[in-house]
DNA sequence: CCTTGATCCTGTAGCTACTACAGACCCTAC
DNA sequence: GTAGGGTCTGTAGTAGCTACAGGATCAAGG
């Protein structure tokens, strides 16, 4: 049966794994980069951690979900545990961190349309004549097979 | 002075760098792994590449920047290399990629109107309340007042 | 009290797709 | 002949985890 006292404080590593719905040996990396704080330890050395340490992880982990690098994180920690942050400071970074995910968009989006043209005018038989073929040999003749000299 | 016959064949590995504007190490990388087939070398061990190489790596770079995976690329040459490919099979590649690259791109789509949303409502002042740190100690209290696109 | 199995610890290797460096060798021009 | 590049190999580093090996420890059943 499980520690009763578990959902308050007091918790082994996998209470935050289960309560955050992060990786086990994520948690042990976050504190090996200083994400998270290094936690108190038992006698025989098992970490054990607080209400503190699943906002902690939480806050990375919805950093995260929203596609922030880990270096961003650790720069929007960082303002919070100096305690005067503004809110100018934040929207920049999360403006910035927006910039970045729109160009991601953009990019993705331009393949996106090369592709699905690409893939429209493929006939789906089962000759080697293909749209899609032609567009990765760049509209020149099928490729000249090499001889490969070992594999 | 370059050599003037390093155009058709005959090329070294940075001639190949440039023509194909691949990364000089990358082409002894994709050696290693396969992609690009051993190449005759000189007495001495040094590279030295024909205009099938040439055709080669373009048509990796090309697919590269089409965003195939290298597993995915490696598929699609060994059809090629296979000689016996059909339009079907590379349409189905094609097709899965495409998938994957609609996926990605609604993962991004979520993101960005959580965060557009999210920043709209920011002040820009010099105060510590923002509604981004709001939505990143606890997204459930405030979330961002917009419809949200599934998936 | 002892055993058993689950969980914890540390350190390290693996993943993708490169990129970069160190130190040795080689090649070409002057 | 020598100076400077280019090339060779192997290895390490990047992001952001994830997974394992091999040992220590914990919690429960008998």
């Amino acid at each position: 049966m499980p520690d009763i006292h578990a959902s308050a404080s007091d918790l082994k590593r996998s209470d935050l794994a289960r309560l955050t719905g992060c990786n086990l040996e994520t948690i042990r990396y976050y504190e090996g980069i200083g994400l998270m704080p290094d936690p108190p330890r038992t006698a025989s050395g098992h970490r054990r951690y607080g209400t503190a340490h699943v906002e902690r992880l939480s806050f990375v982990m919805r950093a995260r979900d929203l596609g922030f690098t880990m270096e961003e994180i650790r720069g929007l920690l960082s303002l919070v545990d100096r305690g005067s942050h503004t809110c100018a400071e934040v929207e920049r970074m999360g403006r910035h961190h927006l910039d970045v995910v729109r160009a991601k968009i953009r990019g993705l989006q331009a393949i996106e349309t090369v592709l699905a043209g690409t893939i429209a005018r493929c006939t789906g038989a089962d000759t080697p004549d293909c749209p899609l073929l032609d567009v990765l040999n760049d509209g020149q003749r099928k490729p000249a097979p090499i001889e490969r000299a070992s594999e």
